[in-house]
RNA sequence: GCGAAAGUGGCGGAACUGGUAGACGCGCUGGACUUAGAAUCCAGUGGCCGAAAGGUUGUAGGGGUUCGAAUCCCCUCUUUCGCACCA
């Protein structure tokens, strides 16, 4: 028999949707429940992904709902963006049609599923009721002066002439065409995220975060303290500067690297005969991958500037190299090089032929330069460093960095690994850049009132793969807001992390037409309290949305430090081991599975087939499996309906009753106690679902009918009555029917949690498991409160235990407590 | 390469605080029902030896701490995520 499933779910969904059950306001007297994931691109199908974390969000949101909160649980589009532009060049469309269309699509998907969300608070990103706030934002930011304008490098395809993300970059190829990808210096939007650093740094006002998102977090802003040490170039007047963490080796730096991006090459090579030469090879540099550029075991390769550097410590003239293993982005990028203790330099220097000098050595003093295979980098003491020698080169980094600070060559800075924000984008889907050109004002904001400015939508995209904002005039042609004169727009397009770093805040008032939310309304919802999302967002949105909330505090709109509590990354669902995508073929559609099972078997697969926080494998016949349970449960209330609606649904706590109906009434107040733990402490579903499943066996097993005793009965409804419960949050269609089927009448979410009993799951009895040496090899039961010495007696007289005992001398014994007893012979 | 995690039967996973490894589910094997299949129900199921009782081995690999390690420490290997223009 297969339960009707698809009746059942429609149902369901009629009659919560009529009730409004899932949409909140403030008016409400309940308690807030802030619960949000991360909103989805809209690519017009639900993926596996997105049924697995929806589900453990509508899980959470069911449970707290009859907990007694009222859960906002709001539902939007991440719809800006390459992939929507794309999509529309394949499909010979424009990226307002599909993504529209796709939107619709996915709206319709996630209704059939069931998840409880507040519909009326719908935010679509690409809308311009969404995105006229990302420019007000942008005005903001650009009056606080964190914003600016500064050039940088990015992927330039000269054959598509057309900037390319990473991805479409990989290994240096251009995705569409094929040719070499360059590097382009141009100029780019920035934000400042580094004015916030020390605050993004802190975690210490969040609640409970993965301990892993912190720690990556900390390390990619990466807070290092360190020297900067001024070196001038010989004969010149320029100073340059360098950051280091090991200023106790600067006696032994005998060469600098600068990045080849760096600004003062040009003059440097000046006079170099080679020059070409230089230029050539700085050209190859800028060309590589950034990444493999920095891996260790990349060869690094440089080349002379034909310029000397002055050592500031000893007055030596050192030469000015520029390597690849360098980058612009750290530091000041330029390094000094101290090759007999860093392994990069090294490696360099005996490439190179440049000298090295020991200026640590052991504290044997073992260290002879031609024997070394590798650089130096532990501790040790300082020699051939002036008046530092014979200090331990821990307390010299203190010592010399003091020292060069009186002496004005140095002084002790901070630096961060976090850069910041780049925001500009040459692409066409994306909320435009209120700024204008003027030839005499320079770039000017767009005044405030003249917002929005709209994305124009009469554009042929992928007529040319250049940003086709370029060849929209009415767009780019416009009048100065400042002098009236003839102006162009900008036609950057803003990076799409910025409309995903305060759409939390706007679903607390998401139709809001005069600003972006109503701050009361905010300050009421927010913050989130319960954020889930996947792993990959550790370091870039959820930085940026902390950032985001941190810069909303600053100008008056909510009221507090961090805008999620508790976060929850979810993992991802694979098939045969690997990441379901197109490219690998193993997409699974949930909507196929929904039309053969319904969302109820789907939900309980991805939430038992493994926690949350880690990948689910796909498996058809898991599914089948979780069907079955379902269809058990449903065969077992609607076999018994009648009799199970005849039975008495309380009873006498005290009534005598005979030993498996106290197991019953064990395993129904065992499982409420493990399946209420498991979400609310723990957060792991697949153990609550087990726990479910064994109850389940246990009920099926009992035998109640007619005849039997009062009690008895009343045991066994209270077991049965139970499954509807405890199932709410994963399977949620079936158990409002199970519910109604014992004779209810309102939607079981309206009713409370289950609580059970602590008396109930008082045993009398206890096993005890005996090793000898460690190994199993006997258990007793004895009364639950034997007091260790008994126990113990009892253990060693015990028949099995004697066996190995015999002739042997018991050394130890040891007693836990309700657990076991380990002999050493 | 750097940063962060993970690795347990044929498979997904459980073991929460260092204390019975393999809960629960899938699959598989045998049986019941059936003309037959599907579905359902019952029993068994880490490997090896054994008819059984039982023994022995076993949590990626190697070493260590402990009466006792899947769990703690060190080393190695493998896989996954992120690395700033995918979202």
């Amino acid at each position: 028999m297969e339960y009707p499933f698809r009746e059942i779910e429609k149902k369901w969904q009629k009659i919560w949707e009529e009730n409004r059950t899932f949409y909140v306001d403030i008016e409400d007297e309940r308690s807030k429940f802030y619960l949000l994931s991360m909103f989805p691109y809209p690519s017009g199908v639900l993926h596996m992904g997105h049924v697995s974390n929806y589900s453990i969000a509508d899980a959470i949101a069911r449970y707290n709902i009859m907990n007694g909160y009222k859960v906002l649980q709001p539902m939007g589009y991440d719809s800006f963006g390459m992939p929507a532009e794309n999509y529309a060049i394949q499909h010979h469309s424009h990226p307002e049609i599909t993504t529209h269309e796709n939107i619709d699509k996915m709206r319709k998907q996630f209704k059939s599923c069931g998840f409880g969300y507040d519909w009326d608070r719908e935010v679509i990103t690409c809308d311009e009721d969404y995105y006229r706030w990302n420019q007000w934002f942008f005005l903001k930011m650009f009056e606080m002066g964190l914003v600016y304008k500064k050039s940088s490098y990015v992927n330039w395809c000269p054959s598509c002439q057309t900037v390319l993300a990473n991805e479409q970059a990989e290994g240096g190829i251009c995705w569409r065409c094929d040719s070499k990808v360059e590097q382009k210096e141009i100029e780019q939007w920035f934000i400042k995220i580094t004015d916030y650093v020390e605050e993004l740094l802190d975690h210490s006002k969040l609640g409970n975060w993965p301990q892993r998102v912190i720690t990556m977090q900390k390390n990619w802003i990466g807070k290092s303290f360190g020297t900067e040490i001024i070196f001038k170039v010989a004969d010149e007047e320029i100073e340059l500067p360098v950051f280091t963490t090991r200023p106790d080796t600067i006696f032994g730096c005998t060469y600098m690297v600068l990045a080849a991006e760096h600004p003062l090459v040009e003059k440097l090579i000046a006079k170099n005969s080679e020059k070409e030469k230089v230029l050539q090879f700085i050209q190859e540099v800028l060309n590589e991958d950034k990444i493999e550029r920095t891996a260790e075991d990349t060869e690094k390769i440089g080349v002379f500037t034909g310029s000397y550097a002055i050592n500031p410590v000893n007055n030596e003239k050192i030469p000015i190299w520029i390597g690849n293993y360098v980058l612009m982005d750290y530091g000041t990028g330029a390094v000094m090089c101290v090759p007999a203790h860093d392994q990069r330099d090294f490696e360099f220097a005996h490439k190179y032929d440049l000298p090295i000098r020991i200026v640590i050595q052991k504290p044997d003093k073992s260290l002879v330069l031609e024997e070394m295979k590798e650089a130096y980098i532990d501790e040790g003491v300082l020699v051939e460093s002036a008046k530092f020698n014979d200090q331990k080169n821990i307390t010299a980094i203190e010592n010399i960095s003091k020292w060069m600070e009186e002496k004005g060559i140095g002084r002790r800075t901070v630096h961060y690994r976090l850069r910041d924000w780049g925001i500009s984008r040459q692409r066409y889907w994306g909320t435009p850049i209120p700024i204008v050109y003027c030839d005499d004002c320079g770039a000017v904001p767009v005044p405030e009132e003249e917002l929005p400015v709209r994305l124009p939508k009469d554009v042929a995209v992928g007529k040319t793969r250049k940003n086709p904002l370029l060849s929209v005039p009415e767009f780019v042609h416009t009048t100065c807001p400042k002098c009236g004169g003839p102006a162009q727009r900008e036609t950057d397009t803003m990076d799409t992390f910025f409309d995903s770093s305060w759409y939390y805040a706007r679903f607390c008032d998401a139709h809001n037409n005069n600003e972006p939310f109503d701050s009361e309304k905010a300050n009421y919802w927010l913050p989130v309290d319960q954020y889930i999302g996947g792993i990959e967002h550790a370091c870039m949105h959820l930085l940026y949305a902390r950032f985001f909330h941190k810069f909303m505090r600053d100008i008056g709109l909510v009221n507090t430090d961090e805008p999620f509590t508790n976060l929850l990354t979810q993992g991802m669902v694979t098939k045969d081991g690997a990441k379901m995508s197109k490219s690998k073929g193993n997409i699974v559609d949930p909507e196929e599975y929904i039309d053969r099972y319904g969302s109820d078997t789907l939900r309980v697969f991805m939430l038992f087939a493994s926690p949350p926080e880690k990948d689910v494998e796909w498996n058809d016949e898991g599914v089948k499996g979780a069907f079955r349970f379902l269809n058990r449960i449903w065969v077992l209330v609607t076999e018994k309906q009648t009799f199970l609606k005849s039975l008495p649904n309380r009873y006498d706590e005290k009534a005598v009753m005979p030993g498996f109906a106290k197991k019953l009434r064990f395993s129904t107040h065992s499982t409420i106690k493990k399946v209420t733990e498991d979400i609310n402490k723990r957060m792991q579903f697949n153990t609550a679902i087990a726990a479910l499943m064994e109850h389940l066996n246990n009920v099926s097993a009992f035998e109640c009918n007619e005849q039997s005793e009062k009690i008895v009965k009343a045991v066994y409804y209270e077991a049965i009555a139970a499954i509807p419960k405890l199932l709410q949050p994963f399977a949620p269609h079936l158990s409002e029917e199970v519910w109604s089927m014992l004779g209810n009448q309102t939607s079981i979410l309206e009713t409370g949690w289950i609580d059970y009993n602590e008396k109930f799951l008082i045993q009398d009895e206890v096993t005890y498991v005996i090793q000898i040496n460690g190994k199993l090899r006997s258990k007793i039961v004895v009364d639950i409160d034997t007091p260790k010495e008994t126990v113990e007696e009892l253990a060693l007289a015990d028949e099995k235990t004697q066996k190995y005992t015999k002739g042997k001398t018991v050394r130890k014994v040891i007693v836990i407590p309700k657990k076991l007893v380990n002999i050493v012979v």
